[in-house]
DNA sequence: TTGCAAACATGAGGATTACTCACGTTTGGA
DNA sequence: TCCAAACGTGAGTAATCCTCATGTTTGCAA
């Protein structure tokens, strides 16, 4: 397992190129640290957060800061952790018991609807999260460029199911085409050959949606 | 239509915030600029991506680049809109003729196949569109986090489907977890109440790829 | 209790980099 | 031929991440 090596290769990089806390009075400073982070992070958003005003709100100097994290994203990588580490938690709860199909349908929506209201209570997830975070503008641009394409995939639909409301067939196909580029940033992302197994998965899951009664 | 309108202003703001070219020298340069840019960004990456290395390789001063692109991210921006414009004609040719089922089902597939093919041999669209671009780190993480939460989806797959290859139920686990992701950034991105739609239509989605013969 | 090594804390300053601006040069049309 | 507008330049500014030499506190062994 070549990732895992690599993942945890870069888990020593950025989080713990630094010394652990031992004493109670580090212990609560690089506490008080986290919470300053996450507190400029959801006014302002992690690319406006500055190291100095961290350690400032923190009330410890920029060198304790930089004792404990080798570097700004550290401190982003610390709070993603323990979001990631919770809702690890949540995600093996809901599903545990879960055995028949009926089963499966009301634990899977329940699990969404947490994991929605999540990203939308907590700025810092929404942050950290949200993709193309350095850049809102090109973000907006992401979108409108995206909704610009899914309205081709709409017409066709339009003409092919006249029957379905349009503003159902527009979500639909939104949805479908954003997927799409998901699915391809992931494909991206890994493997080749696991990112062609993606590619086709999707192209069934959308085309079954697409063409669904 | 405000987002429109926003859009209109963001473009300005990036795009055209400074003297568009209008003399044939000029026009060149601006081209030599693009391209330099692009190259520096298939090689690095676009977060190390330094304006002064653009310029010298463009063989312009520092000056000449801030006259023309008002700042890094308009290049990134002039060079995405490149493409996007370019992609949209193709999807718009792809499914401009489709009448039936069948003809969606071929379109859509050539279409997918076409953008997979785009998004792996164009290292500039790979870096701006690949998503948590800034930290390639980070991006491990997600794919990590995301892997574990859906050998979870995965377990449970295996209960109720036992006849479907482990394989395959693994990736259409992690690809319905990743679409899940992709939805929630989407919803959050979007009016609250479109937002909520694309949730429950992920839902309807997920649920039947999980739950499909 | 005391000595001491390791852990902790500090903040001025080094290094990098996006971006500006005052001044010089070229171009195209009247 | 003249001139205003467009173009071109690069040293310098400002902002920010991060280091490091130096001083302080802590916990523990003798």
């Amino acid at each position: 397992m070549e990732d895992a090596a690599a993942l945890v290769s870069a888990q020593e990089q950025l989080a713990s190129a630094r010394r652990a806390p031992s004493q109670q009075r580090s212990r609560e400073r690089v506490e008080r640290m986290l919470a300053a982070a996450s507190a400029l992070i959801a006014e302002q958003g992690s690319d406006a957060m500055r190291m100095g005003e961290v350690a400032e709100r923190a009330g410890v100097s920029i060198g304790s800061l930089y004792q404990f994290f080798p570097d700004k994203r550290a401190i982003i990588w610390a709070l993603a952790e323990r979001y990631t580490a919770e809702s690890q938690a949540c995600i093996s709860a809901a599903l545990a018991g879960v055995s028949d199909a009926e089963g499966l349908g009301r634990a899977f929506s329940e699990l969404v609807d947490i994991y929605y209201g999540l990203f939308l209570a907590e700025p810092v997830i929404r942050d950290i999260w949200s993709g193309t975070q350095a850049d809102k503008a090109l973000r907006q641009l992401e979108l409108a460029d995206s909704r610009a394409n899914a309205e081709f995939l709409t017409a066709v639909l339009r003409r092919l199911r006249p029957a379905v409301d349009p503003a159902t067939l527009e979500t639909t196909a939104f949805l479908v085409w954003q997927m799409g580029e998901a699915a391809m940033r992931l494909a991206i992302s890994v493997e080749r050959q696991e990112g062609d197994r993606l590619v086709a998965a999707y192209k069934r899951m959308a085309l079954r949606e697409l063409l669904a009664e």
